[in-house]
Formats: C-alpha cells, sequence, structure tokens
DNA sequence: ATCTTTGTTCGTAATTTCACGAACTACGAA
DNA sequence: TTCGTAGTTCGTGAAATTACGAACAAAGAT
C-alpha cells in the first residue's frame, strides 16, 4: 500500500459525478430511478436531441456503469445498473456527510 | 410556464456533477467539509498536480458555487460555500432517492 | 525600493465532450 | 426477399477540459 492522495473512492465518485454531469443524463436516471425501466425511442421522443446524441449519452452512463442495456426485439430496454448504483448511492451518501445507508424509495421491480 | 422537460433543478444538479467530476475536486470539497478551511498552499503540497493547475480546479469549484475564497494576506483561504453545499446536499439526496435533509455530519465551525 | 511568497492568468497542446447528419446493423413484418 | 423500425457507429466540427510552464500581480518582509 502507499500513500494514495486520491483514493480509489475518490475515483469512482469522480467517475460517477462525471456520469451525472449533463442535464439530459440526469433526466435519464431519474426517470429510470422512478420507473425501472423504459426504451430509448420513449426517450427519444421526449428529449430536444436527436437519436444519435442520445445514444452517446447513454453510452456515457453504461460506461461509466450506471445503467444497462437489455435486447428485446427491435428495441433496447434500459434500467439501472443497481449494483453500481447502490454503490454512487453509497459514496456519494458518505460524501455528503449524511450518515444513512441507501434505501429504495419507490420499489423498483 | 412551458413544458420543460429538463427542470432547473436538473441543470443545477449536473452543474454541480460537474464541479465534482475530477479527483482533485473531490478531494478538496472532502476536505473541506471536514475541517473548514484550508489554504492553496497545502493543497499545493500535498497534491500531485502544480499550482496553476490547482487553480483551475479551485476555479472550477468557485465557479460551481461550492467553495468561497478569502484574501488573508499573502495566502487565501477557502471553505465551502455553505448555502449552495446545502443546495448540492438536497439535491443530490433527491436524486438518491434518500427522502432525508441535509445534516451536518461533523460540526463545521 | 527590492525581494519573497502566494496565487492567478496566459499561452500552449492533447484529449474529451457534445451535437448533428449520414451510414450502417439487426431483426421482425409484409 | 424486401421493407420498415430501432439504435448504434462514423465522420465532422466547435467548444470545453486538463495539464504544464512562464509571466504576472499583490502584499508583506528586508
Amino acid at each position: 500500500m502507499q500513500k494514495e492522495i486520491i483514493s480509489n473512492d475518490k475515483k469512482k465518485l469522480a467517475r460517477y459525478a462525471k456520469a451525472m454531469a449533463h442535464p439530459i443524463r440526469i433526466y435519464v436516471l431519474e426517470l429510470l430511478s422512478n420507473q425501472s425501466c423504459c426504451y430509448s425511442g420513449d426517450l427519444s421522443e421526449i428529449l430536444p436531441i436527436v437519436k444519435s446524441t442520445l445514444s452517446q449519452h447513454l453510452k456515457e452512463l453504461r460506461d461509466a456503469g450506471l445503467i444497462q442495456g437489455e435486447i428485446e426485439a427491435p428495441r433496447i430496454k434500459y434500467c439501472l445498473n443497481k449494483e453500481n448504483w447502490a454503490e454512487a448511492q453509497d459514496l456519494f451518501n458518505k460524501f455528503l456527510c449524511n450518515p444513512i445507508q441507501p434505501i429504495d424509495c419507490k420499489t423498483n421491480q
């Protein structure tokens, strides 16, 4: 082990924060934390960006590990990556100094 | 009022997340939330970046409204912007679905 | 008045982000 | 097989990010 001024947790937290650093991506995450899943097409209809740009944002969320896609015939169903979402909740909670463990506010079935 | 798919809160949250999207800045915020204040020089000694780069990171945190600097003779004393920090806590808490109001975990005197 | 310390600003370069349209892939339906 | 739908990937360009060193500014110390 070494000094490591910048701990792994800080790097992880910064990575999650980076994924959240755009209003479109906040929107998607908030939607998914409320309704368990959605299709890219649903988002594309609502959001004021073209589908290729949306695809880029979804990729950023995927790369950060916050969401995952499941192929369902012609479409793709997106939902939160529960494990990493929980980790992000935990890291942010600790960081924000609220010593509360993450809990589901709504049952994401 | 208008549809506004992307609410102001989402924009604010994304802005704060952007400010947190770098390990160095996470480090600074974590330090300040634990010890109330610090000097740029203290950080410069510890962190593995040159002072001009550190200055840029501090500027990003200032621009986001998360910290504020106070001139103190040759040095500058940085501390959290309590008001905006509380707002960020609140927005993140809501977003992360922990219906807990922000509280101080340590008395930042 | 000059030196020293502390930090910001400037100039530069490499990389990443964000947005768009066009092209492509996968797959079910006709 | 051909067509249509759903999404990704590619190519592009503008802007922002990250990092560095050099130059600068402010203010106390000598």
